[in-house]
RNA sequence: CGGGGUGUAGCGCAGCCCGGUUAGCGCAUCUGGUUUGGGACCAGAGGGUCGCAGGUUCGAAUCCUGCCACCCCGACCA
């Protein structure tokens, strides 16, 4: 197991690629484009799952799931919608195979073609606001609040592990309701529960803000967005909400009779994050050693490592491990003790520190003799040897004050690197040298951000929530604009 | 889709130019022993359709042709 990482300031690139594989997260697999996620990774993925659910439904969503198929006649129902997807849909033409002539192997078999292919879904508006039609008759029937977990393909030219791949996991949230008003307060709400999340529980600070025309979800009439900084100064995208209007209500014909009895069209959001959460908490917090996990999203929170000469000694250890084990899960903190008796604690410290356990107990014959355990934090490195007594709160204190270091080192960081500039030249040279966000003027046209665009490879993160209005003048084309927009390169 | 690279044991690679013993090394694995407060050591063992398919040749991991896959860099994207 040799697992030494490329270093983050050498090629951070290879850096994060090192850390997915070394760290046990996920691999290529044989399908180009898509990932296995192994159990580690996936353990991420389910801590992400279960705090974004429990804040779903606290919000009054449910669960349901619909079909992974969708007739390539409804993708088309909404024009934009399908103009954004069209180019990165995988299609079901058959639904049968044969052995082939020769004997040996397998081909499609040209009998059973279908008499409408199916899209594996890119996203499930259509499908979802076709079944919504039957759904909804009265403004009784409104609103509804549906979440579904679920993969979903996109036909990515360029794939990486968790940032982007051809299948992923996400959630998507659908909501239908009886006012423009409402749907608006929807979409707001669940970019603020995705801003919530960020920050308390994967320790992320974020940028609230609308996306550009050009930057909106196909088919949207607004998109909200969670821009996160990486520690490569690149932006990533985080999480979306989109209120969509009676753009899907009306391709899909999805009518309700309101109180004064008069007909209206449905008013719709859907909001989604995915797996590629999982690699803004990499790219955000971890370092040259390997993963850092805030506390909250850690399968494993914390790991006992024995250190022992003889039998005797593990096993008196072991004893004393096992009854702290029990105290800790007894306070509900995810705990193993690993007494694996063929690799020396060192190979164990180096590999828990990888995997990014935020806090290693290690226990020894000194500890044993003097009631002590010794404690290392991931995120600072550092060790320090406390009494064994009241090991639980202690830890739960040491959790909550690691939570807040690493989103506070997170929030300096962004901090550190967010540039306020109305000159083009030094606009350029923070985008190109130093990276990071740049708040600058923008006159508002989707023209001038193309050319930024062009020009830079950096494109407008959002224009944020809470930005002041400001008059100034458009780093590009120097016509007036009412306030600044956050430019970054990005994931 | 364009450019570059790689495919040899579970992983990482050497061998290929210049064809010729039984295809080798490190890590990992297994066995035995000694170790264990920051990535242990010794001894032994097992493990291979050399990416696939053709061709050249007495003989191919090595040369030729075709195909496939993956990685990296660009055009598109959560």
């Amino acid at each position: 197991m040799a697992k030494f990482l490329t270093d983050r300031e050498e090629n951070y690139a290879q850096w994060y690629n090192d850390l997915v594989i070394k760290a046990d997260l996920a691999e290529n697999s044989a399908v180009r484009g898509c990932m296995v996620i192994k159990p580690y990774g996936y353990a991420i993925w389910e801590k992400i799952q279960a705090g974004l659910d429990k804040m779903f439904k606290d919000t009054g969503h449910v669960n349901a799931y619909f079909p992974l198929f969708i007739p390539k006649s409804f993708l088309s129902r909404e024009a934009a919608h399908v103009e954004g997807f069209a180019k990165e849909c995988a299609v079901v033409t058959h639904y049968r195979l044969k052995t082939d002539e020769s004997g040996k192997g397998i081909v499609v078999d040209p009998t059973a073609k279908l008499e409408e292919e199916l899209i594996i879904r890119p996203t499930s508006e259509t499908i979802i606001w076709n079944s919504y039609k039957n759904w909804i008759q009265s403004y009784r029937d409104l609103p509804i609040l549906i979440n579904q977990w679920a993969n979903v393909v996109r036909w990515e030219m360029r794939t990486r592990l968790f940032l982007r791949t051809a299948e992923f996991l996400w959630q998507e949230g659908h909501t239908a309701h009886a006012t423009s008003q409402e749907a608006v307060e929807e979409t707001e709400r669940m970019i603020n529960v995705y801003a919530d999340f960020a920050k308390e529980h994967m320790a992320l600070p974020v940028i609230k803000g609308y996306k550009t025309e050009n930057e909106r979800f196909a088919g949207a009439v607004d998109t909200y967005t969670i821009e996160a900084l990486m520690q490569d100064g690149k932006a990533l995208q985080a999480g979306t909400s989109h209120f969509l209007g009676q753009n899907f209500a009306k391709a899909f014909d999805v009518q309700f009779t309101d109180r004064t009895g008069k007909l209206e069209y449905v008013w719709a959001t859907s909001w989604g994050v995915s797996t590629r959460m999982v690699g803004a908490l990499i790219m955000a917090h971890s370092d040259n050693n390997g993963l850092v996990l805030p506390p909250r999203i850690a399968p494993l929170q914390a790991v006992i490592v024995p250190i022992f000469k003889t039998d005797e000694q593990l096993q008196l250890i072991s004893e004393k491990a096992r009854e702290i084990m029990t105290g800790l899960q007894n306070a509900g903190i995810s705990v193993k003790y690993d007494d694996r008796d063929n690799l020396k604690p060192g190979f164990k410290f180096a590999d828990y520190e990888l995997k990014g356990v935020p806090v290693r107990i290690a226990i020894g014959p000194r500890d044993i003799e003097n009631g002590t355990v010794e404690l290392a934090r991931r995120d600072t490195l550092q060790k320090e040897t406390v009494p064994a007594q009241g090991l639980p709160e202690r830890l739960k204190d040491l959790f909550i004050e690691i939570q807040a270091s690493i989103y506070n080192k997170a929030l300096n960081f962004r901090d550190d690197n967010t540039y306020k500039t109305d000159d083009w030249k030094e606009f350029t040279d923070i985008i190109e040298n130093r990276g990071g966000f740049v708040l600058a003027h923008w006159d508002g046209t989707t023209e001038t951000e193309e050319k930024i665009k062009e020009e830079t490879k950096a494109t407008i993160r959002c224009i944020p929530f809470d930005s002041t209005e400001e008059d100034g003048l458009c780093i590009y084309s120097g016509k007036p604009s009412k306030r600044r927009v956050v430019f970054a390169r990005s994931y």
